[in-house]
DNA sequence: CAAAATTTGTCAATAGATTGACCGTCAATA
DNA sequence: TATTGACGGTCAATCTATTGACAAATTTTG
């Protein structure tokens, strides 16, 4: 029914209409690697798949907390390493989180500003903090993280238990190849 | 060698200094759910693992282009679908973009001005535009996704060729049973 | 013990992405 | 045809995260 909106066969893989953002990953391993002399099309299709699927698993994740009104993910990722560390150095703190350092740090400045975290200066390196969880941080992480788990369940139980255990093994082997890596770039 | 650094034993799942991101997974996933009543550890460990993967690997792949002073990665996803369709509209290209229509017209503009692209009102719908690729644009593009690419290489061979496979499919059994649900949030 | 190197937290600058609102344009329908 | 609703792009406001640089504290090394 569309009339002149039909690409040019010669140029389009498909017609642009029907394409979403997950079917775009197979036409785009078909036609890009061959006309580009060594890319690797497998390698492509395997960040292309990962990245488009995280990508809507977490920003689908991150708005059902935002819909219950609950703390945001990075506010929920702090909150659940201090729940289970109950008090540590921010120094740990930071680095856990997976964050730059200055965006670790001035989020946990924010979080301290709503009292959900208490933080005092280390009496054995000046240079760091001690940081506990409060009792209002506690509640607001439970609260948060029960929403949180809900949905990560929806998303799991597409999967029988032993996908799930081979997806994870399978990613488990992809990050420990390379973890302790030189050549990996890291988060300053 | 720590001394005082020790952790309480009681509450910490085990010594924070030896704990990695990576690592945290395994521990979070063992001390958390039994604290908190209907915490589903499976579904957390399958979108922790997940999540932190990507954000290792997309890191890494990130830090690449920016190292080798080629476009950044969000540009390199535009140039890559206009590479594969050479002219579309602009509504098609931000829709398969990923991003919220806001970000994704932003960034447009930018490699617009940056003539990587060029942009001319479409006639048969005065709403949206016509985008083509630039020959700077098609230089860019194939110039970072060599680079890009290369790096992809590098994760994706840490698996056999059939744990690719496998990985894919998993990946895609997770992604497809949700796609047509409507309960699924989307970017704006 | 002194000097050099590393660690930790923070600042400034920047870049990028989100939501919600708005306006002009198009499509559906009454 | 006129009205209603949906769509496409953009704006403003906000928020988050990044790098690179710096200072203070600590650790390592000579």
């Amino acid at each position: 029914m569309p009339s002149d909106r039909a690409p040019n066969a010669e140029t389009a893989p498909d017609a642009v209409e029907d394409t979403t953002m997950w079917s775009l990953i197979g036409q785009a391993v078909e036609s890009v690697p061959p006309q580009i002399p060594g890319v690797d099309d497998e390698a492509m299709r395997l960040c292309m798949t990962l990245h488009c699927a995280t990508s809507l698993v977490f920003y689908d994740l991150s708005a059902t907390l935002r819909r219950a009104d609950a703390v945001a993910a990075p506010t929920l990722k702090l909150l659940l390493i201090l729940y289970m560390y109950g008090e540590m150095e921010s120094r740990d703190l930071i680095r856990l989180s997976g964050m730059s350092r200055a965006a670790a740090s001035a989020l946990l400045d924010k979080i301290v500003g709503q009292e959900m975290i208490e933080r005092r200066l280390s009496e054995r390196d000046r240079r760091t903090h001690v940081v506990t969880l409060s009792e209002k941080g506690r509640t607001a992480f439970v609260e948060a993280f029960t929403v949180y788990n809900a949905r990560e369940r929806y998303w799991a139980e597409t999967l029988t238990r032993a996908e799930r255990d081979q997806l994870i093994g399978l990613i488990g082997k992809l990050v420990n190849a390379r973890l302790d890596d030189g050549n990996l770039r890291r988060r300053q």
